[in-house]
DNA sequence: AACCAGGACGTGA
DNA sequence: TCACGTCATGGT
């Protein structure tokens, strides 16, 4: 059995942080819904014009109803793991790979060549790491059938770590599991919010403890602060004119 | 033409 | 626990 942490205390007597909800506002306000989880084809109109990449194609501003077949559930997930420390670009070439050889199911991941795998997904990179991943998360994809699952089991699967586990939970699953990325962590740290040492969970905790549980509001919150960071905190980029430093003081 | 991206894992202090 | 090396392609 694990010990209870014994600031757990502590923690539940949360102490409302307004910033939290201000900066969402600011932030939906400026840049609007973003539309995420993107998927390769929203339409099932057999994806006549697939060239383009990186285009706005994928995502469905202010619609928090995707997924909304298991088939987009499950490219959402290999979305997740694929763009693990790689650009979002080169994710979709990789998922419209494994779209054009009709294998974006998880029975034909499962089955597929590993060679092939790995071909078809290169340009998202790590490919030999990423393709094993794959297949298993193909495998207990497949072997989900509709229980309910939990943060530690998804964490158990290998390739699967604390942001990925959220952005399968939030977008994938629908559950309240607030996601936080590299680009958080550079936002929440520029703000004075948490130290350059805070952990993974103690970020998310801020998020979570200072807005009111809500699916769509976690998933447009993510997939704005990305937005920002994108503009804003770029590892060379200058932090300092970060408009939201005005609202953080105080 | 280096630098970096919507991380995670294995290893050794 | 923690810091550090490793995995890898392609865009800017």
């Amino acid at each position: 059995m694990e010990n209870k942490n014994q600031k757990i205390s502590t923690r539940n007597m949360r102490i409302n942080n307004p910033v939290i909800l201000k900066i969402y506002d600011f932030l939906l306000a400026s840049y609007g819904p973003q539309g995420w989880w993107p998927l390769i084809e929203l339409h099932e109109t057999g994806g006549t014009n697939p060239t383009k990449t990186g285009s706005i194609r994928g995502y469905h501003p202010g619609d928090y109803t995707y997924p909304q077949t298991e088939i987009q559930q499950f490219e959402m997930i290999c979305g997740a793991l694929l763009t693990q420390n790689t650009g979002w670009p080169q994710v979709e070439k990789a998922l419209l790979n494994l779209k054009y050889l009709n294998v974006l199911s998880p029975k034909k991941i499962i089955s597929l060549d590993s060679e092939t795998l790995k071909e078809a997904i290169k340009p998202a990179g790590y490919y030999n790491q990423k393709a094993e991943r794959l297949k298993t998360l193909a495998v207990w994809f497949s072997n989900l059938k509709g229980r309910n699952l939990t943060r530690e089991e998804l964490l158990s699967l290998k390739g699967v770590g604390p942001e990925t586990a959220d952005s399968i939970l939030l977008y994938a699953f629908k559950q309240p599991s607030f996601v936080v990325d590299a680009y958080t962590r550079r936002i929440v740290t520029n703000l004075g919010l948490k130290g350059e040492k805070a952990k993974y969970d103690e970020i998310k905790a801020l998020f979570e403890e200072n807005l009111p549980k809500d699916l769509s509001l976690y998933q447009e919150y993510h997939a704005l602060l990305v937005e920002h960071a994108k503009r804003y905190y770029k590892k060379n980029g200058n932090f300092a004119e970060c408009p939201l430093l005005e609202l953080a003081r105080n």
